[in-house]
Order: structure tokens, then sequence, then C-alpha cells
DNA sequence: ATTAGTGCAAAGGATTTGCATAAAG
DNA sequence: CTTTATGCAAATCCTTTGCACTAAT
């Protein structure tokens, strides 16, 4: 049933929901959290081998241009990330454990002194420091 | 005289000021604006020949590390970008024109409603859009 | 049959590194 | 002399690409 929705949701985008592909969407909508592709990667192989690195990468492009994914850079690591949260949000990075936590608009609020000669279309926040806990 | 200044600048950070050096750093703190290794490599090239792309990254990296400049990554491009303004601040990036600038910390204000666990040590906005004129 | 997806290995771009030479104190 | 910086080329890491092969319609 959960392959069922992910089955859908390609769908509904243009994407055939091949079983490489459902897979991977099974670790991104499931259990990943911020993903690197190397994380896509090791995943696929232990969970599903027989994937190409090739394979791993197109799918993860393919998916965000499609919207179903989005891809972040952060300064500590020239890795790209992927963020499952397609929704506008922002970000909180501990320096300690690297762990990254989705912020959701209503827990950052940006007030902007622009003038009206900036159309702003994006805003992305990111708070660095550590979780203490 | 600005030589002089950029000598200083390094001595104070325990930096050997030597040619290639102040070079750089004439660029970097004189017309530069966010520049990549490879614009610097390219001034380099026009303003002051023979010195090799390892040099550019050696020197970048030292005044990073003495924290005269800082190093950023953005979305829309996989290479490091640097700042010399190291005070904290915000960015806007112009989506047509790549441009960047610099918004100095009273033109973003962020207000987080972090719980207390959350220990926030630096607060990066970027605002992307565009700049209309 | 025709189209689209996959896998492999090679290529690519950005950055770092090892090592021999050169410059500086 | 001894230390440090430089330059070159090779190496590394992440990501993309070309192409032959396979699967699906």
């Amino acid at each position: 049933m959960q392959t069922m929705d992910i089955e859908d949701q390609l769908q509904r985008v243009g994407i055939k929901p091949t079983a490489q592909r459902i897979a991977i969407c099974r670790y991104l909508f499931g259990e990943a959290n911020h993903p690197t592709a190397e994380d896509v990667k090791l995943w696929m192989d232990r969970n599903f081998p027989m994937v190409s690195l090739a394979t791993v990468y197109n799918t993860l492009n393919l998916l965000v241009s499609r919207g179903l994914l989005k891809e972040l850079r952060f300064q500590h690591d020239d890795r790209v990330v992927f963020d499952v949260n397609t929704m506008p949000h922002h970000h909180f990075l501990d320096e300690e454990t690297g762990a990254l936590i989705d912020l959701d608009e209503g827990v950052v609020v940006v007030d902007t002194k622009l003038g009206p000669e900036y159309e702003i279309r994006q805003v992305h926040t990111v708070l660095v420091g550590r979780g203490r806990k």
C-alpha cells in the first residue's frame, strides 16, 4: 500500500515507476532524513542490491526536476543533500553532530527591510548551533 | 599604502606576506565581489602571472582559517564562493544575473521561535529573487 | 519494433595533496 | 643553512555522461 502511494505519486508527475525508482522513493519518503546520494546508494546496497550509482543520481535528479525533492547545499559539506520536504522551510544545523533539522516557516520569521526594487521569491535561513538535550 | 595595509593585516594574523599572497589580497579586498577560486585565478593570470592554482587555493584556505575570509556555498552553484565580509550578514541572490549582494544584519531580522534546547550560534539567511531596476 | 531505463566505465569539474624546487630569513 | 612557500602534476571526491544492453509497451 505504501508502494501503491509511491507509484501514484510518481505517475502523477509523469515518472514511470520502475522497481529501482520505487525502492529509492521508499527510502526517501520513509526512513531517510536529508540523505546524500551516497546515503541513498548505501541503503540501496543493503536493501535493494544491483542498482547502479548512475541510476541513483538519475533518479534523484529526476525527482528534483519534478518537484518531489529539493536539493540543498550547506557550508560544512560540499555534497548535495536531498530534502523530502518540498514546502518552503528553514534548517537548523547541529555543529557537533552534523544533524539537520527542518524548521517550518512559522518557527523562523524573517523580516526583510529591503526596498521594492527587490522581488523576493524564496527565503531560506540556516541556523547553526548546538542542540543540547 | 594599500599594500602596506594588506601586509599589516596578514602579519597580524600570522601570515607571511609573500608577493603572491599580497597580490591575491589586493584583488580580494579591492575589486573582488564574492569571487570563486577560478575568479581569483583569472584575475591573477591577468594581473600577476605565474601564480599556480595550488597557491591560489592554499592562500584562500589560509585566509579562511585565519578569519580574513569566509567561504560560502549556494544552491545554484557547487563551487565555493569567498566573502571578504567576515561580519555576520545575509545575502540576496539575483536569480537572473547570479549577482550576490550582502545584506547586513539590520536589513534581515530573523526571529526564531526555538526552544532553549537549541543554542544558536550563527544565523544566515539567503533571499533569492530578482532585483528589478 | 520502438521507446525508455539501467549499468558500467569513462569523463568531468572543483579542490587537495605529494614532492621537488625556489625563495626567504 | 633551515624553514616555508610555490608550482606542477597526480590524485581525490562528487557528479555527469556515452553507450551498449535490457525491459517494457
